[in-house]
DNA sequence: CTCCAGGGGGCCA
DNA sequence: TGGCCCCATGGA
């Protein structure tokens, strides 16, 4: 088993140097990057991207506005990124806490100190999720873990599944490797996201992966 | 046709 | 806790 923290640290200046900046998370505004970590919730960006632009279009990328309508027209409203009526009611869920305990004031909430706390009890914010509007839209240094983390970590060789259950333990690793600095994983999460779209999917690519040679057993 | 995508919640042992 | 199932569209 490798243990050695330089490994994720070579791994980044690898990532970083093939690929460039990644300039995450894609967003014109704060509510933005929040509808979108929920839209993008075990959904592809290519389809979260057509709801946001549906959302701009119908004047419904402000809290207000989201208050308003019913759940079923912004169910209608979000259809192309999948889960729909789920993902409609998480919407609201979050917008009814802004606007009811924050007076609709979205910097004020994520300038609580408890954020996470707050985040995780809102009935469709997760782990991830949480984690990502941490880092992307309050720009504190947390690490976020998606499969893609996971699928690439236990390639390398670390004692991780590809498991939500070891979400921690994926966690610490990069802590213990790197320092806290906010676009520092900003920039690694997307990175390792990029990575696995490309080369660490399911069926890896391994032949034509930048980083190979960090993998324990190339396919 | 099948597989899977920048997850999360409910239920049950 | 951890395993399983459900949610659902759209692209490859």
């Amino acid at each position: 088993m490798i243990t050695d923290s330089l490994d994720l640290r070579v791994l980044y200046r690898k990532l970083y140097s093939y690929f460039g900046e990644q300039h995450w998370w894609p967003a014109d505004s704060k509510l933005e990057m929040i509808l979108g970590a929920i839209l993008t919730q075990n959904t592809s960006w290519k389809n979260v991207e057509k709801v946001i632009k549906n959302l701009k279009i119908k004047n419904l990328m402000t809290l207000e506005n989201l208050f308003k309508i019913s759940d079923e027209y912004l169910a209608e409203q979000i259809r192309a990124s999948g889960f729909y009526r789920q993902k409609a009611r998480r919407i609201k869920n979050f917008v009814e806490i802004i606007i009811r305990d924050f007076k609709g004031d979205l910097e004020l909430f994520l300038s609580q100190e408890d954020l996470y706390e707050k985040l995780i009890r809102i009935s469709g914010i997760g782990r991830e999720t949480a984690d990502s509007i941490i880092l992307y839209a309050a720009d504190k240094p947390v690490f976020v873990i998606d499969i893609y983390t996971l699928r690439i970590l236990k390639r390398m060789g670390y004692d991780i599944e590809e498991n939500k259950k070891d979400y921690t333990k994926a966690q610490k690793l990069f802590y213990r490797s790197l320092k806290n600095d906010v676009s520092l994983f900003k920039e690694y999460h997307a990175l390792l996201v990029l990575l696995g779209k490309q080369y660490c999917k399911k069926s890896p690519d391994c032949k034509h992966c930048p980083v190979q040679e960090l993998c324990k057993k190339v396919i």
